[in-house]
DNA sequence: ACCTGAACACCGTTCAAGT
DNA sequence: ACCTGAACACCGTTCAAGT
């Protein structure tokens, strides 16, 4: 009888580690995310993550990068299916962030919930720092093409960024829900929230 | 010799409690605050906490409690050293709301780091829902004024909530240092936010 | 290189027992 | 009523050892 080969060896570990940690999360909370636990799905001893992590908080940063990652993809994903037009690219922007944080809740609670920064983690850095570039670009075009007044673009991008995340939070954490806001569906809430914020970007 | 009377008998020991929860995720983050150690501050042992509060989450829920009542308070308080004028009191509603979360960032995120929404937990509830009242009403009352431009409130409170909520989470998990984002100081970042957010807001 | 097994110092929670 | 001490089933992390 031949030996069934084991399934994680030659560096597939690491991913396969990756995709059960969102799994896990997405099924029973964050609490529920444990090394041993994970290892044990993996079916590999608890300490074999040690060789692709350092410690907990590396996988979860692990899973976080992935996530901006994620969500720049989809988002020039929209941006080549929009006109040139750079006040739709923008609106793009704020739709896609918004769905990516709610058909990924337990990913996106990971990428903001740590409580800790990013900062000595480049990589992750790097990530988020490209996701919110691409909203500081459209805004900088925006301007250009006289779809967004004038001002300090860092300034608008914040108050844009703010308002996506602050909705997406609440959404997911249901808080919205749970205080009867709305019987709308999710579509609408979402224009809501947009609308009003591209209303305070209007030139004169 | 006399013997020292133990310090947390009648019932002060639950708010000891509460306020050492709050002093160890301030100092050393959320993922420090464990009942053994609070027990240990509080120098009872690790199974007294459980005379007062039924497991770890509804400890982590009476902190969060505390703080909407706190927020609640606050801006009232702002609110009497204010005009009759109802948007200047929308205003103040925004600033006490990111205030509070900049000066209390730890008790903030238990306020809503959870991922578990607040629906069993009805004290929790209500002082989450009289906090979120305050702005629903102010909003209601600038519409009367004509300050504020007609539409459904509780859309128009959605989306303030959302971004003072984003701005205050993004500015504790130090998003906006670590991007760079400003060497502007706290404040004029506020009014950015806050005038964005009003700017949506203005009758035509 | 990659994985294992034992070990250490912790957790949250329960329960019988003490005053 | 309020608190204790022992116990149980877990953790994260380290380290010497195996292939």
């Amino acid at each position: 009888m031949k030996k069934i080969s084991t399934p994680y060896h030659h560096g597939n570990l690491r991913q396969a580690l990756l995709e059960i940690a969102v799994k896990l999360i997405r099924e029973r909370g964050a609490d529920a995310l444990t090394i041993r636990e994970v290892a044990r799905r993996a079916g590999v001893t608890h300490t074999a993550p040690y060789r692709h992590f350092k410690d907990k908080a590396s996988l979860l940063a692990a899973v976080a990068r992935e996530g901006f990652e994620m969500m720049v993809k989809e988002t020039k994903d929209q941006f080549s299916r929009t006109t040139q037009d750079a006040l739709a690219r923008l609106k793009v922007c704020g739709i896609a962030y918004i769905e990516f944080a709610i058909h990924n809740p337990a990913r996106y609670r990971v990428m903001f919930g740590t409580g800790r920064p990013h900062g000595k983690n480049s990589a992750l850095r790097k990530a988020s720092e490209a996701s919110f570039g691409l909203l500081l670009e459209c805004i900088k075009e925006c301007q250009k093409e006289g779809t967004v007044r004038p001002g300090e673009p860092m300034e608008m991008a914040l108050a844009a960024w703010s308002i996506v995340h602050g909705f997406s939070m609440l959404f997911i954490d249901n808080q919205i829900r749970e205080k009867g806001l709305f019987a709308a569906d999710r579509e609408s809430m979402m224009d809501v929230v947009v609308d009003h914020l591209y209303a305070g970007f209007k030139p004169n």
